[in-house]
RNA sequence: GGCCAGGUGGCGGAAUUGGCAGACGCACAGGACUCAAAAUCCUGUAAUCGCAAGGUUGUGCGGGUUCAAGUCCCGCCCUGGCCACCA
C-alpha cells in the first residue's frame, strides 16, 4: 500500500492553489462578498509562533468553507512590522530595520505559504512599505485637520529603559509594558488623538455589531462611561469655588470634606489663603515624583494634606467644610476634585478614619418586610427607633431578649422618644427590658437601617429608622424588670458565634460590629438629609443636583490616546513646525515623509527620536511662508498602521488614495474578524475610532468595520505558562510541518481544545490526528469506494455534514473533527462506502486538511480541485431514525432500555418498559403513579 | 475590590440547552501479527461492592425546584483573564 507522503502531497496542492489562484478575491465579483480577517502578524525575528496557526486555520476554515458556499471571499495577510523588538535589534546589531523586516517577512511567507492557508497573496500589505505609510500619515493629517490631532504638554509615562514615552495603556502596573522596567512621569509636549470626542459612539456602535460578549464587556468598560452630577462648593473667603464631579449626588448631605489632586491648579492661586503652604507645597511635591506604581500600590495608606485657613461651603446644608489635597484623586479624572462622604464611599472612609474626619450617615438600607407588608387604608406611622447590642467585656457574651411566646431572639430595642437622643433612649430601654444600668457607650454601628412593615398589635404601618448601638457592660448592677416586661421576654447571655447565626438575617447591626469598615456604598433611603429624607437614592440624585444648581454630566475613563513616540522605526509624523505659522501639515502630493537612514538608532539622553539627529532631513523650509522650520521628530505609535490595515486589503495597490471608495463599498464591513484577547481592548478600539471618524468625514461606507468579532484562547507552553523564549518552552511550528505535515498541524491545533480556551501545548496527542488522517488515506486506497449503497453510512454521513457545518459557525472545530473521526472510525468497519458518501466527506474534511483531501479528490477522476466543489447538503430525512431507543427509568434511575418506532404512543412504550425484568424488580409490585413519556427519548415510571 | 470566563475520569475535553454523564482523542492494560521491536488492528478502561447478572456512589461545596439537574434557583469555595484609589 502506498504511503502517505504529506511532504510530498502538500508541496504539490500549494503550487497547484497557486497556479490556479484559489485564494484570489475579485473585486466586484457577482457573487455574494465575504470578507474573513485575521490580526496581521508581526514579523519576529522568532518567525511563526504556535498561537498563529491556531486564529489562521480558523479564519482559512471558515474562508474556505465560504467559498465552497458560493462566496467571492477576501481572506488578506500583511505585516505589521513597525515595532519596539527589530528596532532593539538594530539598536544593538546595527541592522537596518528594513534589511531585518525583509528576512523575518520572507520566513513568514515562507512558513503561511507551508501550512496551505488560501490568503490571497496578491493584496499582501506591510505598514513599514513607503506607499503603505503615506497613508498612514494621510490619515493622521484627516484627523488633524479637524482638530482631533493635537500637541499637549502632558505628563507622559516614560520608561527610563526604552528611553520611551509609554501610553498609558502600555504601563501595566506601573511597569513598562515591553521590558518591565518601573515607569516614571516626565512632562512633554506629544501628540494625541481626541479618542475621548468619539467615546460614545464607540460605545453605541457595540449596540450593532456581533461581537463576544466578553469583548463587548471588556470595550465597555474600557470607555467606562458613568453618569453624574458637576457640583459647585463655593469659597466664601476666597473668590473661587471648587467644582467637584460625584456620581453620587444623593449623598451631598454627608459630604463632609473637599479633596483636590495635588496637581489641581487650585492649590496655587489659593497660595494666599492656606497658612501651610509650605506643608502643601512638599506634599505636591512628593505626589508629583511618586510613581504610578507607588501611587496605585494596593493597600496604600491614604496620605494627604488639609489646606488650613480655606473653608467650603456644603451647599445643600450651609455647612462649613474643610478643604484637603490627597494623591487619592486624580487630576485626569472629571474635575480632580472631589466631595468627600466617607459614609457612602470606600476611599472617603479609609480617608476620614486615618484624619479623624466626621462621618454622617446619610443613605439607609431600605427593607421592606415581604411577611407582613404595610397594608392598604392603614396609617404609616414614621418611628425612630434604637438597636441595642451589649457586651459584656468579661465574659465575651452578647445581651439578647429571648421573647416568651416564639422563643425568638433579637436585641433590645424600642423607639426615641421626644427630646431623647440615641443613646438615651437605649440606655433608658436596657434599664426598662433587662434591669442594667451600668453601661458605657462604645459606638454607633455604621448607617440606620430602613424598614417598613405592619405592626399587627398596633394595627398600623410602619416606616422604621433604626440606629445600631454598642454598649459595654460596665458592672452587673441591675435594678428590678417591670412585671410587664418579664412575662414578655427574658435576657439572655449569647456568645459571638451563636448569635451570629440566629441574627443571620440580613437586616442586623451585629454583624457591623466586628467590620472595621462601616461604609454603606449601595442604594437606599435617604436620611439627615433635610426636606429629601426618606426619598429613594436614586430619585434623590437628580432631585438634590436640581436642589444645589448643580449640572448633570458624563464622564469617561477613556482618555486621549498619547500619539508620538520618541522612536526611529515608526511612521514619522508629517508635520512641520514653524516659529510663524505654528504647526503645518506636510502637503499631500510631498507624501510620504520617507524615514531617513541613520546611523544610530538608539534614542537620545534628551528623550528625543534618533531622527532629531539627521539635520538635513530635520532642517526643512515652512510649506506656507517658505522660511527655514523644523520636522517634526516623533514617530507614531506601533497602533496606527493597524488601525486602518484592513481598509488597504479592499484596494491594496491605490497610488491615489489609501483605498477607493468604490472598493471598499463592496468589500466593507469585515463579515468575521478573528484575533487575540490581548487586543480587543485597545486595537479593537483604535482601529474602530479610525473608522468611525473615516466614515464621518465619507471616506469609508461603514461606521462600525468589524460586523462580527471572535477571539481564540492562548497556547500555553506545557505546564500551563506562557510560551517565552526565556522559559525554553517554545513550540516551533516547522518541526511539528516537518514530523507530521501541514493538515496534521492544522487539525490538531484545532481538535486541542475549545477555540475560545486558552490550553497547553501537549505533543502527544498530535499522534491520535496523525492516525486520523492515514486512516482517511488508508481507506482511501482499500478497494471499498463503489457505486453500491449503503444505508448507514448514507445516514451517518448526513449527520456528520449537519454537525460539521454548524461546529465551524460556532468555531466549535474540536467537535468537528471528532464527528469526522466518528464517521472514518464508522466506515473503516465497512465492507463498503458509496463515492457519493466518500465525496461528501472529502468536501467536508477539505477545509480541515485541504492538501490530502485534495489528493483524494483527484484520485476519484475529479477534474477540478476539491476546493472549487459546492459545499455538500444533506438529505434532513436521513437524519430521522425509525426505530430508537428509549431509556426506561423507575422513580428517576435508568433501570433498561425498549425499542421502539420513533413516533410510538405512551401505551405502546409503557407496556414494553413494563415487560424489562429489571423495571419489574424494581417496581417491586409497587403501582405506577405517574408515568413522564418524553418522545423517542425516556420514559419514567414513577411509584 | 469591580467585570468576565471556568471548575466533569489519570489527562485534553463531550453532553442536541432539563431527559442514558464521560462522545472523540491521549495515556494505560491485555490480546493479534512479528524471531523481536516499531507500526497497525482488536478488547478493556469513572469509583466502589460482586465470580457474574447486577447494585451503590459520582460533574468544586452546602441547600432548593422538578417525575428527572453537569445543565435551572439561592448561598459559599477555588482557578484563570481583564481592569483597578475613575469619586
Amino acid at each position: 500500500m502506498a504511503k502517505y507522503d504529506f511532504k510530498k502531497i502538500e508541496k504539490k496542492w500549494q503550487k497547484e492553489w497557486e497556479r490556479q489562484s484559489i485564494g484570489k478575491a475579485v473585486d466586484f465579483s457577482k457573487k455574494k462578498k465575504w470578507y474573513s480577517l485575521i490580526e496581521f502578524p508581526y514579523p519576529s525575528g522568532q518567525g511563526l509562533h504556535i498561537g498563529h496557526i491556531r486564529s489562521l486555520t480558523a479564519m482559512d476554515i471558515i474562508s474556505r468553507k465560504r467559498r465552497m458556499e458560493g462566496y467571492n471571499v477576501l481572506y488578506p495577510i500583511g505585516w505589521d512590522a513597525f515595532g519596539l523588538p527589530t528596532e532593539n535589534y538594530a539598536i544593538k546589531t546595527g541592522v537596518d530595520p528594513r534589511v531585518a523586516t525583509k528576512k523575518n517577512t520572507d520566513t513568514f511567507r515562507k512558513q503561511l505559504k507551508g501550512l496551505g492557508f488560501s490568503f490571497d497573496w496578491s493584496r499582501e500589505v506591510n505598514t513599514t512599505d513607503p506607499k503603505y505609510y503615506r497613508w498612514t500619515q494621510w490619515l493622521f493629517l484627516q484627523f488633524f485637520k479637524k482638530g482631533l490631532a493635537y500637541k499637549a504638554e502632558i505628563d507622559i509615562n516614560w520608561c527610563p529603559n526604552d528611553k520611551i514615552g509609554l501610553a498609558n495603556e502600555e504601563v501595566i502596573g506601573g511597569k513598562c509594558e515591553r521590558c518591565g522596567a518601573e515607569v516614571e512621569k516626565r512632562k512633554k509636549a506629544q501628540w494625541m488623538l481626541k479618542i475621548t470626542a468619539y467615546a460614545d459612539k464607540l460605545l453605541k456602535g457595540l449596540e450593532k455589531v456581533d461581537y463576544l460578549d466578553e469583548i463587548k464587556a471588556q470595550q465597555i468598560n474600557w470607555i467606562g462611561k458613568s453618569e453624574g452630577a458637576l457640583i459647585d462648593f463655593e469659597l466664601p473667603d476666597a473668590s473661587y469655588k471648587i467644582q467637584v464631579f460625584t456620581t453620587r449626588p444623593d449623598t451631598l448631605f454627608g459630604a463632609t470634606y473637599l479633596v483636590l489632586a495635588p496637581e489641581h491648579e487650585l492649590v496655587a492661586k489659593l497660595k494666599n489663603h492656606i497658612s501651610n503652604f509650605k506643608e502643601v507645597e512638599a506634599y505636591v511635591k512628593t505626589a508629583r515624583k511618586e510613581t504610578e506604581e507607588e501611587r496605585t500600590a494596593e493597600n496604600k495608606e491614604k496620605t494627604g494634606v488639609e489646606l488650613k485657613g480655606v473653608k467650603a461651603v456644603n451647599p445643600a446644608t450651609g455647612g462649613e467644610l474643610p478643604v484637603w489635597i490627597a494623591d487619592y484623586v486624580l487630576a485626569e479624572y472629571g474635575t480632580g476634585a472631589i466631595m468627600a462622604v466617607p459614609a457612602h464611599d470606600e476611599r472617603d472612609y479609609d480617608f476620614a478614619k486615618k484624619f479623624n474626619l466626621p462621618v454622617t450617615y446619610v443613605i439607609a438600607p431600605y427593607f421592606l418586610d415581604e411577611k407582613d407588608p404595610p397594608r392598604k387604608g392603614m396609617p404609616m406611622v414614621f418611628r425612630k427607633a434604637v438597636n441595642c447590642y451589649i457586651k459584656n467585656p468579661k465574659t465575651g457574651k452578647y445581651l439578647f431578649l429571648e421573647w416568651k411566646a416564639t422563643s425568638w431572639k433579637g436585641p433590645v430595642s424600642g423607639g426615641i422618644e421626644e427630646g431623647e437622643d440615641a443613646v438615651g433612649a437605649s440606655l433608658r430601654e436596657i434599664r426598662e427590658e433587662t434591669g442594667y444600668t451600668h453601661l458605657r457607650f462604645k459606638r454607633y454601628l455604621g448607617s440606620p437601617i430602613r424598614a417598613d412593615f405592619y405592626h399587627p398589635a398596633k394595627k398600623e404601618n410602619r416606616a422604621a429608622e433604626f440606629i445600631g448601638l454598642l454598649f459595654e457592660l460596665e458592672d452587673e448592677t441591675r435594678e428590678a424588670v417591670e412585671d410587664g416586661e418579664r412575662d414578655r421576654h427574658v435576657p439572655v447571655w449569647i456568645p459571638e458565634e451563636e448569635a451570629l447565626k440566629f441574627l443571620n438575617t440580613g437586616m442586623t447591626f451585629f454583624e457591623r460590629i466586628f467590620e472595621h469598615n462601616l461604609c454603606y456604598t449601595d442604594g437606599g433611603r435617604l436620611v439627615n438629609s433635610g426636606k429629601f429624607s426618606d426619598m429613594d437614592s436614586e430619585k434623590a440624585k437628580g432631585e438634590i443636583t436640581k436642589f444645589v444648581g448643580g449640572k448633570k454630566t458624563v464622564n469617561y475613563h477613556l482618555r486621549d490616546w498619547v500619539f508620538s513616540r520618541q522612536r526611529y522605526w515608526g511612521e514619522p509624523i508629517p508635520i512641520i513646525h514653524c516659529e510663524k505659522c505654528g504647526y503645518v501639515p506636510v502637503p499631500e502630493n510631498n507624501l510620504p515623509v520617507v524615514l531617513p537612514s541613520v546611523k544610530n538608532y538608539q534614542p537620545r539622553d534628551d528623550g528625543e527620536s534618533p531622527l532629531a539627529s539627521v539635520s538635513s532631513w530635520v532642517n526643512v523650509k515652512c510649506p506656507k511662508c517658505k522660511n527655514p522650520a523644523k520636522r517634526e521628530t516623533d514617530t507614531m505609535p506601533n497602533w496606527a498602521g493597524s488601525s486602518w490595515y484592513f481598509l488597504r486589503y479592499a484596494d491594496p495597490k491605490n497610488s491615489k488614495e489609501f483605498a477607493s471608495m468604490k472598493k471598499l463599498n463592496y468589500w466593507m464591513p469585515i463579515d468575521w474578524y478573528n484575533g487575540g484577547m490581548e487586543h480587543v481592548t485597545l486595537h479593537l478600539l483604535y482601529s474602530r475610532f479610525w473608522n468611525i471618524f473615516l466614515h464621518d468625514q465619507g471616506l469609508v461606507p461603514t461606521s462600525e468595520p468589524y460586523r462580527k468579532r471572535t477571539a481564540q484562547g492562548m497556547i500555553l507552553g506545557e505546564g500551563g505558562v506562557k510560551m517565552s523564549k526565556s522559559k525554553g518552552n517554545v513550540v516551533n511550528p516547522d518541526t511539528i510541518v516537518h514530523a507530521y505535515g501541514a493538515d496534521v498541524a492544522r487539525i490538531y491545533e484545532m481538535f486541542m481544545g475549545p477555540f475560545d480556551r486558552a490550553i497547553a501545548w501537549d505533543a502527544k496527542g498530535i499522534e491520535g490526528v496523525k492516525r486520523f488522517l492515514w486512516r482517511v488515506w488508508d481507506i482511501a486506497r482499500g478497494e471499498k469506494i463503489s457505486r453500491t449503497k449503503n444505508e448507514k453510512l448514507e445516514k451517518l454521513l448526513a449527520a456528520t455534514v449537519k454537525k460539521v457545518g454548524e461546529d465551524i459557525e460556532k468555531m466549535a472545530f474540536h467537535t468537528a473533527v471528532s464527528a469526522m473521526m466518528i464517521f472514518i472510525n464508522a466506515a473503516g468497519d465497512e465492507e463498503i462506502i458509496p463515492v457519493r458518501v466518500w465525496s461528501d466527506f472529502l468536501k467536508i474534511l477539505a477545509p480541515f486538511a485541504p492538501h490530502l483531501a485534495d489528493e483524494l479528490w483527484y484520485e476519484l477522476k475529479n477534474k477540478k480541485s476539491v476546493h472549487l466543489e459546492s459545499w455538500p447538503a444533506y438529505d434532513p430525512k436521513l437524519l430521522k431514525e425509525d426505530t430508537v431507543e428509549i431509556v426506561v427509568q423507575v422513580n428517576g434511575k435508568r433501570r433498561g432500555s425498549v425499542f421502539a418506532a420513533a413516533d410510538a404512543g405512551e401505551d405502546e412504550v409503557k407496556k414494553a418498559a413494563l415487560g424489562l425484568p429489571n423495571v419489574a424488580a424494581a417496581l417491586g409490585g409497587a403501582a405506577v403513579k405517574k408515568v413522564v413519556y418524553v418522545k423517542g427519548r425516556i420514559i419514567n415510571l414513577v411509584m
